[in-house]
DNA sequence: AGCACGCCGACT
DNA sequence: GTCGGCGTGCTC
């Protein structure tokens, strides 16, 4: 029997099955979407068996070495969608279905020497005697480190040294020792009564069994007992007992109590959007919903009763959330619901815990997974609802390779087990949109608030008549005196600092120079824990400088404001304020974003200050006011999404005031405020803000109108980049049909990061079937080159970032 | 991706 | 004459 296998080399060559032999022993073991462990050339590497023929037009078939698991990793409907992958991503096979895995499956390589076995330690030179004398291999690092790999080398053409090449797990399963009795209670009280006094110990131990026959982790017997695990030993050694390793889950919700919560009564906005879910699921009937619901609207509560009843069916669920707004907050309401039928997947787990949350999916152990992206691909095999909640969030998009949507990867799927999708957004993204206005989506409106609770109302605050008027502090006075209001009222307040392209950088204040990063042509981000500048982008690290390399001035320093510093001014103005910081460095130790957002939600404090990570989810009924300090900061973003992100998180940001019984309120800051994504926000009108800019996509020609495919290419020397841009340009622009558009050669916004020149082609269509194929040949054309002379070439399509 | 094979310059 | 540079092509 022979195996089609899809080996762990992620390159163009190898971007195809290999044939292996499967051998005898194997015959019933190895079953398509199995890792196994395969020779490849001289080395042995990790394999994914995608078939199993009969025969194989190959004649030189080598054989696999083992299976590396003992059920296959992935299913036949995930080894289709990885085809589906590499086609709609122009990514590799091996990429596409090491993404569908938890990273702990993904294989790591040992190279090791040894001595072979007809090779006596004296044959060896004297300088590499040592290395062998105390062990039997050594690995490829220490002989490298030891500069004995020409002499090792040497010895290896000779036949006296080998070089293996090992393939490992990458986590082990976690495993606890448990004993249990092998006898029943009458044998037990023989024995027990054959003891000696000396062995009194021993005498406690059976005793807990007569009394308790079943099995127990070791450690907590010993705990219990207050025995050694000698003693144990010797029940084990006599017969009495015996030792076993269980498997266990790292359970990171583990002592936690998630108090039951029962079904909400409906509105009738709710009952009426929920129907049509439901008919779908009875009908079993594939069909995309896109729940547009305003903020606060209930939307969470029509996504729990679809899961509730697809349980009731006794089929699957995957629910996927924005990793940002992925809070304990909603775990909670999850696992409230359904109990230990969820597992939860986000990028706060360990290699290791992701891992055993994949394994309870796979074991049919959960019927419901929420998590982020990647959770998309969850191995279910009965799915009978997917639901995508804050569907326009662009974390959606994979940005490495394979450059997936999570939401066509949803609907893909859940077109192969007709099922119902939802897309779920106060603010949907326009491509979505678009296609509920024409039909394609069925499109269910959530248009008030629960409680009849009304939007909390916006002011939007023109930051230059306050300079104008002499305030030059970053809080207008319309702020601050509603921020005052809040303190006496014991009210809360959430502030927040859109960050996004207004990370603060190093600029001369006499002559306007700014740090950029020699290697990337971007500013340099300044830190201030260490006082050094950073590069985003290639990591490069420098001192702030103490003059102006240009003017020679004192006067530089750094620009822009961060959370620190907002923290700071707040301290001036509202010295008695409490305040809570929400940042990327008060949230990265495990538990900590947790840990803040209960403090403040039990009102330890008055005003929660963050970025984006505020900006979702937070739902607690004290807030009453929420201040947006700078609006426009990601505005004049070079991307064509700028004003509709701005618009999407500014409705987000203003949605958590006033949720419950208080009213809402919210300042908007900004030095725009003519500019229609900001007008549109303080009236929380969509439907507005849609139409206004899908007029401006049009005569763009952008999405929703047109698709667009981003080719960026790349290297060190910008002669090159540019021709060679050129050329694909060329060969695209004779290849298209006439219809489409394509833009280029032109700069990426980033147009040098690590030294590397990157220049872009831009391709704008509204049909071309034969896209995919044309692009595949120019990766093909191009990525042979990457080898040889350093020429990258990247293809996106449907690009969420223009970078 | 690795790795071997193979063909040309600068050294013992 | 050989050691070693990296261009080329293969891996079932």
């Amino acid at each position: 029997m022979i195996a089609k296998v899809i080996v762990d080399v992620p390159a163009k060559q190898t971007d195809r099955a290999f044939d292996y032999l499967i051998p005898e022993r194997l015959i019933e073991v190895i079953q398509p979407g199995m890792r196994v462990i395969v020779p490849f050339g001289p080395r042995t590497i990790q394999g994914f068996v995608i078939s199993i023929e009969e025969e194989s037009s190959f004649d030189k078939l080598r054989e696999i070495v083992e299976p590396m698991d003992l059920y296959p990793v992935l299913n036949p409907e995930l080894l289709k969608l990885g085809d589906w992958l590499t086609d709609k991503t122009l990514s590799y096979k091996i990429s596409a279905y090491q993404v569908m895995l938890p990273a702990a499956l993904k294989a790591k390589y040992i190279k090791k020497l040894k001595m072979s076995k007809q090779c006596q330690i004296n044959d060896l030179p004297l300088d590499i005697q040592d290395l062998f004398i105390n062990q039997q291999e050594v690995s490829w690092e220490q002989a490298v480190n030891e500069g004995l790999l020409s002499l090792l080398q040497k010895e290896a053409t000779k036949g006296n040294i080998e070089v293996i090449y090992e393939v490992k797990e990458r986590v082990k399963k976690k495993k606890l020792k448990h004993v249990y009795p092998l006898l029943n209670n009458e044998e037990l009280m023989g024995i027990r009564d054959a003891l000696t006094s000396q062995a009194a110990k021993q005498k406690v131990v059976i005793e807990y069994f007569i009394d308790k026959n079943e099995s127990v982790e070791l450690r907590e017997l010993l705990s219990i007992l207050n025995v050694s695990s000698a003693t144990v030993k010797g029940l084990v050694q006599k017969g009495v007992l015996v030792e076993k390793d269980m498997e266990v889950y790292r359970d990171p919700y583990l002592d936690r109590i998630f108090e039951k919560t029962q079904a909400l009564r409906l509105t009738d906005e709710q009952f009426a959007a929920i129907t049509p879910v439901i008919n779908s699921i009875e009908e079993e009937k594939h069909n995309v919903f896109l729940l547009y619901g305003v903020t606060g609207s209930g939307k969470t509560e029509v996504y729990l009763q679809s899961i509730q009843r697809i349980l009731e069916k006794g089929k699957e669920a995957i629910f996927l959330i924005p990793e940002i707004s992925l809070t304990p907050q909603m775990v909670k309401r999850f696992k409230g619901r359904f109990g230990n039928e969820v597992a939860v997947l986000h990028s706060g787990l360990s290699i290791g815990e992701k891992y055993d949350e994949w394994r309870k999916i796979q074991r049919k152990e959960v019927k419901v997974v929420v998590g982020a992206r990647s959770a998309i691909f969850a191995p279910f095999e009965n799915l009978g609802i997917i639901i995508i909640d804050e569907e326009h969030e662009t974390s959606y998009k994979q940005e490495e390779n394979p450059r997936y949507h999570a939401r066509d990867v949803a609907i893909e799927r859940a077109r192969f087990h007709q099922c119902p999708v939802i897309l779920g957004s106060a603010t949907p993204a326009l491509e979505t949109f678009a296609r509920a206005q024409k039909g394609v989506y069925i499109k269910l409106t959530l248009s008030k608030r629960m409680n009849n609770q009304s939007l909390p109302t916006v002011q939007i605050v023109d930051m230059r008549e306050e300079l104008r008027e002499g305030n030059r502090s970053m809080f207008s006075r319309k702020l601050l005196e509603k921020l005052q209001d809040r303190l006496e009222k014991k009210q809360q307040t959430v502030l927040f600092l859109n960050k996004r392209g207004h990370s603060s950088f190093v600029m001369c204040r006499d002559c306007g120079y700014v740090v950029n990063c020699p290697q990337c042509d971007i500013s340099l981000t300044y830190h201030r824990y260490n006082e050094q500048m950073k590069c985003h982008y290639c990591g490069y690290e420098t001192h702030v400088p103490t003059h102006c390399p240009e003017c020679n001035s004192e006067h530089i320093r750094y620009f822009g404001t961060g959370t620190q510093k907002v923290e700071e001014e707040l301290g001036k103005v509202l010295p008695e304020a409490r305040v809570i910081r929400m940042d990327v460095d008060t949230t990265s130790r495990k538990g900590s974003h947790e840990r803040l957002l209960n403090d403040f939600q039990e009102g330890k404090a008055d005003i929660l200050l963050g970025t984006q990570m505020i900006a979702k989810g937070l739902d607690f009924p004290n807030i009453t006011l929420v201040g947006v300090l700078s609006a426009d900061t990601m505005l004049h973003l070079p991307d064509f999404r700028s004003s509709e992100k701005t618009f999407q998180l500014l409705t987000q940001v203003s949605g958590r005031a006033g949720r419950h019984e208080l009213e809402g309120e919210v300042i908007i800051q900004t030095y725009t405020p003519e500019h229609y994504s900001i007008v549109l926000a303080g009236t929380q009108n969509y439907d507005h803000f849609y139409e206004q800019e899908m007029m401006i996509r049009k005569p763009h020609q952008y999405p929703p109108f047109y698709y667009i495919s981003l080719i960026t290419v790349s290297h060190e020397n910008l002669m090159k980049v540019v021709s060679v841009t050129e050329k694909i340009t060329h060969f695209l622009q004779a290849r298209l049909s006439k219809e489409s558009i394509v833009l280029g050669p032109v700069a990426s916004p980033i147009p040098r990061i690590n030294n590397r020149y990157r220049y872009q082609c831009l391709i704008k269509y509204k049909r071309e079937p034969e896209l995919g194929k044309t692009l595949k040949t120019v990766l093909d054309q191009y990525q042979q080159e990457a080898v040889s002379n350093g020429l990258q070439v990247s293809i996106d399509v449907n690009p969420y970032i223009l970078m």
